[in-house]
This record gives C-alpha cells, structure tokens and sequence, in this order.
DNA sequence: GAAAGCAGGGAAAACAATTTCCGGCACGCT
DNA sequence: AGCGTGCCGGAAATTGTTTTCCCTGCTTTC
C-alpha cells in the first residue's frame, strides 16, 4: 500500500556504482577530478535510486540551509501575498525555500516562530504584515539577518523595504491636476492609521505646492465601501463643490463611486476618482474602472529578498527603503472620447 | 555590526555546563537519569548561550523533520489563502512547519518543487489550488504521503478533501425554496469550469426533485462582476419572470445585485440573491449584504493537515473527502421586518 | 561481608552528506 | 632504473544531535 521505499542515501548509490561514497558525491557534485565513465556510472546509480541528497545532512557541513522564514506579523492576507509572491520569485531564482509563519497579530506566537526559525537554522527572515505601521523589531543580535517588508521595523538598524506612499499620494493628486480638476476631497481610512495619515499629509502638501487646497478637511474613516458611500453623504450635504476625490483605498473608492452614481453625479465627467492599492477586484468591479496608486507589492517583495540575499552574504543594507508606486490610469478620471 | 554570535552548539553548552554532550542531550530533552542539580546548570547553560538545537542534525538521527511542503498548483491566491492557513492551524499545534511552493501552473515548476521538498526531506506534502478541477497526480509512489486540498487528484488512490458543492449548491436552492421563491435563475462562471457544471447540475437536481425547474437553462459565462451584469440584461431580456437568482460566486451575485437595482428591481423583495463562496469584501460590499454558501476552506485545510499526520504517522486515507459547506444567511435573501 | 542493583554520567556509534588528505598507479623524463 | 607527476578514487574527519552501551561508585539486601 504506497510508498514502500526508503530514502536512499549516497552509500546506497555508492554501492550500486561500485565507488566509495565520497567518490559519489563528487561524481555528483562536479567536484574532484574524476573519469567521465565513472560520473556516469555514478549518476545513472542515483537516477536509478532517485536519489535526492538529504538537504540536512548537508546543511549540516556547508552551514546554509538555503532556506528563509517569513512572519507575518498579523494575519496572511491580499498584501502579504504579492509580498511572498515576489519574495518567492527573488529567491526561487537562488533556488531557496520558504518557510511561511502567520503571526496572527500574537506576539508570544510570533517569537514562538522566530525560535523555530532559528532552530531550522534559515539563512534568513523576511517580516511582513498587512500595514505599513512601524512595528517592534523582531528581535535585536538575531544570529541571522532580517528584513521588513511592506511593514517596517521601528528600530532604524533593522532593514524596511515600504512602499512610498508619500509619493503614490503626490502622483494620484498630480494626476488629477492634470487632467483639470482643482476642487479635490480626500476620503481615506480611519486616522490612527499610519498609512491614512501619510497619504493625507502628502496630498495636501502637493495642492499647498500647487497653492492649493482640498475642498475639506480629509475625511478619516474606515478603509470599507460602506465608508466611501457615506462619506460622499458627508461631502454632498456639505456646501462646497468638489470635482474630484481622491480616496485612500480601491474599496472606499468604489463606494464613493457607487454613492456618487447613486446621487446623479457622473464618474469621471462631473468627479474623477483616484483609488489606493490597484485591487483589480475593485477597479475592475467599479463602473468605470478606477484609476488607482499601485504600491507594486510584488516588486517591493523581490526587492526585500534581493536585499536578504544581499545581507546573508555579508552586505546588509539597514534602514529605510522605499520602494517606488506607480499611477495606473483607467476610466475613473479619465474622459472617454466623445 | 550586528550578529557577533555563531550559532551555539551543544558541545558549547556541554562544556559551560562542564558536562558531556550526551549528558547535555539527555538533560536538555528530559531523558536518562541526571540529577536535577545537572538538569538545571546544563539548562541554564543553554539559555545563557540562547542554544537552539539544530533541528536538520536532529532529524538526520530521528529521520522526521516535522516539516511540510504545500505546493498550490496555479498561483496563491483567495482560495488557497485559508487553506494554508487553516493547515498551518492544525500543524502548528503539532509543532510542524509549512514550506510554502507556489507551482504557478508550470507543472515543470511543480515537479523542480516536488523534488526540492523531497530533498529536504519533508515529512508530507498538501497540494492546493485555485480550482476544485481534478488535477494529475504529482506522482506515484512518492516516499512521503501527499493529501490534496481543495483542489483534488485524478488518481483516486490519492488522498484528496474538496469542497461538497453539491450539497453547497443544493442548500442554496432549499434557502430560496424556503423563503418562498420558486422561479429561480441560475448564474454562473464558465461552462468547461468544474464548479459552475457540478453547482449547476446541484442546484437543478434539487429543484426538479421539488417538481419545479429552473426558469431558464444556467447562464454560464464568467466569475466576474461583469458576467453578473451582463447576465440580468440577458435575463430581463427574455419573457420569463423570475424572482431568485442563485450565482455561481459572489462576484457575480453582487453585479448581479447592482444591475437588478439598476433596473428597478428591489432586492430581496423583488428578486433575492444567494451568491457563492461568501466572501466578505463582496458580501459586505453588496447593497443589501449578501446570503452565501461558504465553503469553509479553513475548516477543510485543517481537515487536510490532520488527514496528512494520519497519513505520515501510518494511517492513511485514500479517496476523496467531501467537506460541508454552510449557509450564511444576509439581507439578499431576507425582507426586513418592515 | 559480598553480591546485586541503581543512580549518574561519559564514550562512542549512528545519522547523511561533504571535503580533505593520502595512496596507488601509470606514464614520462632523465 | 629511478624519480617525479598527474590522474583516480578511497579512507577518514567533520558537522550537530541523539541514543545506546558501559563504567563507576554507592546503597541495599541476604
């Protein structure tokens, strides 16, 4: 029933081959100086053997493990997984594996995972989460290097790689200057929010540059549609006219849009409407398509990778780094040919 | 700068604690006879050094690694998400990690990752995917036990735990039949998906069982919010009056939802809606809320870990195991007290 | 009082691989 | 003939941990 056989090990193809095992493993390995007869001999051994050398054992002399953690410190979600994705990609191509933790929000969890980690002996650990809040670092001398991505370490000896949300915020608002509108409110989510709070001062910072100003006060909130639906209540009982709302995330953007459609106001003739996280769920789902700030998640993961693989050979990079959005333009501001 | 430390050895302990390794071993692991006075100084030892056994030398003598490889045949994603994590539940409790492959549908990907697990002498493998279609088997006579979830194997000497749609389907169509509808539509994705035709298949069985049919033949297309749309315009275009629409996931229900409101009719007092794999960003963003057949994915990812350690510690369960799916009853399908 | 039993702890094997060192062997050169 | 020089390939050390076996005293029992 299955799986009868054992893991072969080297002396197994060893003793098949006829050749002693240090024999083999340098037939394997293209190491020494051995006849081109006897490497055959030896590999067609171990095909015959499917043999697959025991990554422990080997670990055990090289020292790498060719493996990293990942922790999220929260739960594992629609940002964590571009992050990872991209991880993924950056060290697949190095042929490393990853061992994936979700810290649930649990800190006695997550320093469980860490002790794991280190137990397994990973190369590396690459922390990541579901905000971009600064967080405690997971731990100061950890015997190997660490990375934050997306999320970033409150310890500036620790190494973030985040997304610059300061200036997706400028280029969603310099968009919408572009295309003529001049009367901007900003719906986003709930204040306490580190990323709320920056888009907001960012965008306004760029109308000041601009001399301008936003129609309102930024409407802090929750990051939900049903926010997005009733801040434009908020914004249509006001007595200002606004042309534009550039809103903190796609899911907000899509309830301002579907409020605004609701109250007679037409996307984007009468406001144009800029979301925050390129959620193709979202952009796509909205009528039209939303333009939206895209953090490029999956870059920003292969650059936190890029930047362990970096440390785990000896050049480490700490600080902050951040890592570029880019604007992606659709229906939502911009005017379809009449 | 920075990580000063080698990894501590139980020799180092051994020697601080001025005992032999076999007695730090045996102290450190609650095994043999040692005084406790020993027990103690070699365990203040280890702390004092922050020792971490190593587990790949660990498992090279016990020949487990308490390691798992999840290999997601396409990419990681809304459905594989709470999967991984409810196995990461029920292996974390055993003390177990997850190595997390992401196949890509790239089946030469697949197999460079079934190989690289096997290498690290993983102790079993889930398989994951975005979709419930039978899928070849990663292969035979692999020397570690392999449990698909979610997605199944087409060799029925797997292990494989799905998501009972039929069932799912059916108690979508007895909700409807039990707040009184009895002109039922159903909306769905793509024909050649397995879903839409065993949900399809499903829900008409229960209704004819009922001596009722469906109003018009499933309308097959897309999982989008688009195909939802599109669908009510189709339907309202013919002649035949309906007052449900059971979609094939929540994404359709909720474009569905949005047109009909477009168009006039009143949900759930017109037409009530039960959409597919309850889905919060969808449930919660549909105007009224949206009743859903959840397919509890982490309940049947923590029942696919727990038939994976069966299998690993010598019980294994060959087949396929249908896991329930449960209603979640909102406002779509409910008239508010009025 | 001697044998037996037991607690305590050390030495060494085992696990699977890599790597270093070393020893034949054939060949060429002087 | 003798010596050096590559080429091949084997023996053994190494890596970190667990486990088995064994030795040394000490206590207990007949």
């Amino acid at each position: 029933m299955g799986r009868p056989e054992r893991h072969a090990t080297i002396a197994d193809v060893a003793a098949l081959a006829g050749v002693s095992v240090g024999t083999a493993s340098k037939a394997l390995n293209g190491r020494g100086s051995l006849r081109e007869e006897t490497r055959t001999r030896v590999r067609e051994a171990a095909r015959q053997l499917s043999f697959q050398a025991n990554a422990g054992a080997r670990s055990l002399h090289s020292g790498r493990t060719y493996t990293v953690g990942m922790i999220t410190t929260d739960t594992i979600g629609r940002f964590s997984i571009p992050v990872l994705m991209g991880a993924e990609d950056a060290l697949g191509a190095g042929e490393m594996s990853i061992f994936l933790c979700d810290g649930r929000d649990d800190p006695i969890r997550e320093q469980y995972y860490v002790k794991t980690l280190l137990s397994r002996r990973v190369d590396g650990i690459i922390v990541t989460g579901r905000r971009t809040e600064a967080r405690m670092s997971i731990g100061r001398d950890l015997p190997v290097p660490v990375v934050y991505a997306f999320i970033s370490s409150s310890d500036p000896q620790d190494c973030s790689v985040v997304p610059d949300e300061e200036s997706g915020a400028r280029k969603a608002v310099e968009h919408l200057l572009a295309v003529g509108r001049t009367r901007i409110a900003h719906v986003t989510g709930p204040e306490h929010h580190n990323s709320a709070r920056v888009r907001a001062a960012a965008a306004l910072d760029r109308l000041t540059g601009e001399g301008l100003d936003l129609v309102a006060p930024p409407l802090f909130g929750g990051w939900s549609e049903a926010w997005g639906r009733q801040a434009v209540g908020i914004l249509l009982a006001g007595r200002t006219e606004f042309d534009a709302v550039f809103c903190g995330s796609d899911q907000i953007a899509r309830g301002v849009s579907d409020a605004l459609r609701a109250a007679g106001r037409r996307v984007p003739q009468d406001v144009a409407l800029v979301g925050f996280d390129n959620w193709d769920v979202m952009t796509e789902g909205a009528q039209p398509p939303l333009t939206s700030v895209d953090m490029d998640l999956e870059g920003l993961g292969r650059s936190a990778a890029e930047r362990l693989l970096a440390a785990i050979n000896g050049t480490a990079s700490p600080g902050r780094h951040p890592h570029p959005c880019r604007l992606v333009v659709r229906g939502s501001t911009i005017v379809p040919p009449a």
